[in-house]
DNA sequence: ATGAAAGCGCTAACAA
DNA sequence: TTGTTAGCGCTTTCAT
């Protein structure tokens, strides 16, 4: 599976210690240029490849964060996906998938996994469901694991978390068609229990309060 | 971030030793039920979570494999996703996301981002770009990396892969029309180097050349 | 600028 | 059934 290189094995054909080439390949400033350079020369021949699990089980760091979804079918977390690989990707840093199925059960597993597995920090887009055990949250929150909610908010958890205004995003929509000449507005919407849904109608509400929309055109 | 209690400190309050707590923990049947049944009682009690990393470390396997698409976007692999990674989960293994953009270079960085991370095999969706620098293929061939390829087939590359029937695929959609009484049947594809255009293209002449289809109606 | 020793938390191989 | 020893490949701490 992996070529079975080591730092021992450039530090004997280089003749210095293990540490020194660790050094040497982690761009430490305490090795002299000479050194660096024979090192590094060495480990390209032998091809060398670093092993990050035995770096993370040393720095107890694994660069990695955990990323729970509920769906990634969905394409506006597949957009989400996507851009968290690409900021992640710039700070050498891994994602780890999990996908709840916006179900509760399923959502802890996989916070559980991750925290086997040793992730940095989580981004979780928590179920849509109502439910109140939130033993999962506290448990992040307690062992203080880094951690920020995704598109979803709950008032119970203080943390971190990152949302669309979705109140000023239906109140646009309708401002819309208020402009548009249109009186009568059916709005649409899930589950009203979900907060999500309250946003939303708030929005639209905020926009037929002001039906000066009709009169202003701007 | 962790609660920092390992098997060692079971170890100690049960009163035997780190090796017999491992085995207990991982079902082996080297353990009186007596035993065992005190040190996961005990690994309860301290919130014992074990350290996959450690783990990994240990066994030389890490239980992830690596997923590499060329976007996330594209609701075609996003169900590809789902699909690996609920079969993943039945197994206990993870997914290590990467994605390349559908670019060369960036499909080599995820793939040695693997390896380094150590990961027990790999998915990858190829770039669907022409290229002929397969080296990065080759060297998971010399180093036994298990991994297929996804939706796209090279010739070149001896290995597993799987696809779908895109010829048969097209045959079945021209047919279609065929049959409905169409005759002059205009067929879009992408670009004709790419071998998917090619296999669309031949299921399409497949359709043609039985125009039969219009006789028999089934 | 370089190195020696110890350790990260677990399991493999061998004993008892 | 249980334990001992050693080791996975790297970094940390402390010397030199």
């Amino acid at each position: 599976m992996d070529n079975g290189i080591t730092i021992s094995d450039i530090a004997k054909l280089v003749g210095v210690s293990k540490i020194t080439v660790s050094r040497a390949l982690n761009n430490s400033s305490l090795v002299s240029e000479k050194t660096r350079s024979k090192i590094i020369q060495v480990a390209k021949r032998l091809n060398y490849r670093r092993n990050l699990i035995a770096k993370s089980f040393a720095t107890r760091r694994t660069q990695t964060i955990g990323v729970i979804i509920t769906d990634i079918t969905n394409p506006f977390f597949a957009e989400i996906i996507k851009g968290i690989e690409n900021t992640a990707k710039q700070k050498e840093y891994h994602l780890l998938l999990g996908i709840s199925g916006d179900n509760i059960e399923e959502e802890k597993r996989c916070i559980e996994d991750l925290l086997e597995r040793r992730v940095d920090g989580i981004l979780l887009v928590p179920t849509h469901k109502k439910y109140d055990d939130l033993e999962h949250l506290y448990i992040l929150k307690k062992e203080k694991v880094p951690f920020v909610l995704v598109s979803r908010h709950l008032e119970e958890i203080n943390t971190d978390w990152v949302m669309t205004d979705l109140r000023k995003g239906s109140y646009e929509l309708v401002k819309y068609l208020i402009r548009l000449g249109h009186r009568r507005i059916l709005f649409i919407v899930g589950p009203k229990e979900v907060t999500h849904s309250k946003y939303r109608i708030q929005g639209y509400k905020d926009a037929l309060k002001k039906q000066i929309w009709i009169l202003t055109k701007d």
